[in-house]
DNA sequence: GATGATTTGTACGTATGTATA
DNA sequence: ATATACATACGTACAAATCAT
C-alpha cells in the first residue's frame, strides 16, 4: 500500500485521500492506532506529511487526534451515530423534495431510467452491485437538489456513516425492501411531489438507519467487553 | 495579536482559533494571502504549527489552499453563497421543528424568557446587543432539536455565514422585523407544533439571506471592478 | 524565455510530555 | 513514586516549485 503519487496533487493530499479510503470502506477499525512513524514508514514518506495528513482528517473527523498522545481512527459513541443517522435521514429529506421541484427533464429521465435499471440487480439478488447502484440513487437525488453545499454536507455525511451502512443489504429482503422505498421516492420525484418524495426519503433512510443500528449492535455484542468503547 | 498559549491545549488548536475568529469575524478579508512565513512571525512560532493550522482551516473551508502556491483566506462566490444560505434556511426549518417537539419544560421556560427580554433591545434600537441576543436564540433552537450532529452541522454553517449577516441589523427596520419573525418561531414552538415552527423558521432565514444578500450587494459594487471575485 | 528571489513542500533533530515498569 | 522508554510537538535545514524581473 505504498504511496504512488499521482502527478499533480501534493503528497498530503494523497495521504488524506488513501487514510479516509482505508477508515470509510472499513478497512481499518475505529479507535486503531494511527502512529505516524509506522504511516511514515508504511507510505514511505517522512513524518511531516503524515502529520498534515491526521490534522486535517481531524478536521473531517475521521481520526481523533489527542495532544501528545496520538491519533487513533475515529470512534462513534452509538448516541452520535444515531444523532448522524436522524440527520442524514433529514437531509436526504430535504433533498428529495428539492430534487421533485427543481430536477430538468433530462435528470428525471435519467433518475427513472437508473431506477428502472436497478429492478434486475433485485431479482438476480446482486448484492454487490445494487450497493453501487444505490449509492449513485442517491448522489442523483442529492445533485437534484441543485444546491452544492446540501450537496457537499449530505455526500460527507454520507461517507462518514458508510462503514456502518455497508452490510446492510446482506439482511434478508432488505434488497426488496430497498428497491420498494426507492419505487416511492421515484414516484414522488417525477410526479413532482415534492412533501411526498421528502417523506419517502425520510422514511426510507430511517429503515437503514435501523438495519444498521440493528447490524452494528450485533457486531458489537460480539466483541469482548473490555473491547467496547466508552 | 501574538499568541498567548493557553494552558493545556497545543499551539495549533490556538492558532486555529485565532485565525478562524480572524476570518469569522470579517477582520480579514476573502482573498487576502496568509503567508506562512509572516504568520509564523506574527504568531511567534514557526512555519510548522502555522502549516498544520491552515490544512486544518482549509479542511473547514474557511481557507483555500493551492498547491505551491499559498493560502489565501476562502473567497465564497455568489453561487456558493447563495446555496449555504439555502442549505442554512433548511437546517434552521429542521431544527424549529424537531425543538418543537423535544425541548425539555426547563428549555421551553428559558426560549421563552430570551425571547421576551430581547424586546427591550428592540426599543432601545440596540444593534450590538440584538445581534449577541440574535445568536444565543438560534443556538436555543439547535441545541432544542436534541441532536448533536444537526447541531455540529448547523453551528458551522451559520460561522462560514457569520461575515455575510454581520452588518444586517443596521438595514431599517430589520431590527422590529426579525424580532416579529422570530416571536412566530416561538409561538410555534412553545405550542409544540412543528409545521409551524419548520416554516417559520425557513422564511425567517429566507429573510436574513435577502438583507444580507443585498448587502454584499450593495459592498460589491463598490469595488474597483478588478477586485471582483470570479 | 531564462535567472534570481521568494515561498512552499518535505526531511529530520531535539525537547517535552505521556505511558509503563 | 521514580525512572525509563517512547511518541509527539515544534523548530530548523534543505529541496522543489512559483513568481518577478
Amino acid at each position: 500500500m505504498t504511496l504512488r503519487k499521482a502527478r499533480a496533487g501534493t503528497t498530503v493530499e494523497d495521504l488524506v485521500r488513501s487514510i479516509a479510503d482505508a477508515i470509510i470502506s472499513g478497512r481499518w477499525s475505529p479507535g486503531e492506532k494511527l502512529d505516524e512513524l509506522s504511516l511514515a514508514r508504511r507510505f514511505g514518506v517522512s513524518r511531516t506529511p503524515i502529520r498534515e495528513a491526521l490534522m486535517q482528517l481531524s478536521a473531517m473527523e475521521l481520526v481523533d487526534r489527542r495532544p501528545n498522545r496520538g491519533a487513533v481512527v475515529a470512534e462513534l459513541s452509538q448516541k452520535r451515530l444515531g444523532s448522524m443517522f436522524e440527520a442524514m435521514a433529514e437531509l436526504e429529506g430535504v433533498c428529495a423534495r428539492l430534487a421533485a421541484e427543481r430536477m430538468t427533464l433530462s435528470e428525471r429521465y435519467a433518475f427513472e431510467a437508473m431506477h428502472l435499471a436497478s429492478a434486475q440487480l433485485v431479482r438476480q439478488q446482486a448484492e454487490v452491485e445494487y450497493e453501487g447502484h444505490n449509492t449513485r440513487f442517491h448522489s442523483a437525488i442529492y445533485a437534484g437538489a441543485h444546491s452544492n453545499y446540501l450537496y457537499d454536507i449530505v455526500a460527507a455525511t454520507r461517507s462518514r456513516l458508510a462503514p456502518f451502512r455497508s452490510a446492510q443489504f446482506r439482511l434478508p429482503e432488505r434488497l426488496t425492501k430497498s428497491y420498494k422505498e426507492h419505487d416511492a421516492i421515484v414516484t414522488a420525484i417525477l410526479r413532482g411531489d415534492g412533501k411526498a418524495a421528502e417523506a419517502a426519503a425520510r422514511s426510507h433512510v430511517g429503515n437503514v438507519s435501523d438495519a444498521s443500528s440493528r447490524l452494528v449492535e450485533a457486531v458489537r455484542s460480539q466483541k469482548a467487553p473490555d473491547e467496547q468503547q466508552a
